[in-house]
DNA sequence: TCAAAAATAGTACTTTTTACAATTAATTCT
DNA sequence: AGAATTAATTGTAAAAAGTACTATTTTTGA
């Protein structure tokens, strides 16, 4: 804020912070939920969230809320949007911001949210959200596939090798739509960003496909789109 | 937010808005700025921002804050983004959401903001701004140029009816290049989303360059970009 | 009448995209 | 061992898009 007459004028309003988790496993792209404990809504599905406290930023409140219920810490974290309709929680006039989390998903980690509370959703099937979670999570996805398609992703949903078709896979999934080999291979070429190494994967296949992993520093800077959508 | 245990705990914080608001005159992106009336930062540039009352949203209070000082209603407004770095107004623990404005600027608005406090500049040679308002407008503008590469904007900027030569232009200030104009009306003509009217502008050319206006219900659906940047 | 100026159209070339087909490199079955 | 199998990988040809220009049109006013 930077005009306002004073500080004299004093509203405060609740501020939330409500975060989407994505995760990726068995080649489908998931979302953590969660049955909510409290009234309004009693035990129906809805996001991770959490009030934000006074000292501390929007990202460290998710930051926060993710580590005390999912226990992972230094999550990849990207804001969302805004959302302030007047009546979007029907207990309170909170404003909530949405971020959107990117989690590793691996065996272990498929039992991690699935206690009494929280559960691993394919994202092909969502229950129904409360509130305006629906809509927080439409944005995510689709702030989600805005990245993908600039910048090469699967550091944060990927072990630290893979393959170049489980890469293509991850792209199914995200943008629900299905690449060609061929074509999606060449492009990941051009970026330069990937190194290939001498190590083959073969439970998959009998040829085997080689590993690759992120370089170092290798970001493609320039502004050609890797898929579009 | 949506799993917090109960709504007990009841943190409260200062939500405000700032508004980078767009104009565009003289083929020059333009920016409103102002000076701000108290402390601290006492007379430094700012955005126009204000505190967002309990009864309103986001976008309400950005509305407001516009029509309060600016005297204009239903402001094309897009949000941008939240920012809560926990120093970033030394007054307070304040969150601001950015949001940006596109202003028709015609030759009376040109001293809309020209009292005391506002003033237009122009966007390549911006002031000092207070707190993170340069990455507010940074953030904008990025927000800005995407849009505009997505779908055709003019409707904002421009009189009912143009040239496709002022189009270009709107773009080159926008995107901050040349482009070449040939291809930028091929481009245009492919989206099918103007009419050509039978009417040719004069001043500026001695051939005359026909007018243009939106069609009615036009947006072209494909994922195609209009410019690259 | 003709130079000038901007709008508009055209053109030839390069690059990218797209939809496939062909080949390779193992593995397992017979 | 050799053939069948399977997924990985490479290749290719046609279509589409992008790019950098040049040429033409239309009017004004010197």
């Amino acid at each position: 804020m930077g005009n306002a007459k004073s500080y004299h004028v004093d509203p405060k309003l609740h501020v939330a912070v409500d975060c989407v988790i994505f995760g990726y496993a068995k080649e489908e792209l998931k979302l953590l939920l969660f049955q909510r404990q409290i009234e309004p809504s009693y035990l129906n599905w809805s996001l991770l969230g959490g009030f934000v406290y006074e000292n501390e930023t929007l990202e460290m409140a998710a930051q926060r809320v993710l580590q005390q219920t999912v226990g992972l810490r230094d999550i990849y974290l990207e804001q969302v949007h805004a959302f302030s309709s007047l009546h979007r929680d029907p207990g309170a006039r909170v404003i909530s911001v949405a971020y959107y989390a990117l989690i590793k998903l691996n065996e272990d980690d498929l039992n991690l949210g699935s206690g009494n509370i929280g559960k691993w959703h394919s994202f092909s099937k969502l229950p129904e959200l409360i509130f305006d979670h629906s809509e927080m999570v439409d944005y995510a996805l689709k702030k989600l596939q805005h990245k993908a398609s600039y910048e090469l992703i699967g550091k944060e949903f990927l072990p630290e090798m893979f393959t170049l078709t489980q890469l293509n896979n991850l792209y199914n999934a995200i943008f629900q739509h299905t690449f060609d080999q061929g074509n999606f291979r060449k492009k990941i070429s051009k970026l330069n960003v990937l190194n290939r190494l001498e190590i083959k994967e073969k439970d998959t296949s009998k040829k085997g496909a080689y590993y690759y992993q992120f370089k170092e520093n290798a970001y493609h800077t320039d502004y050609d789109r890797i898929v579009k959508f």
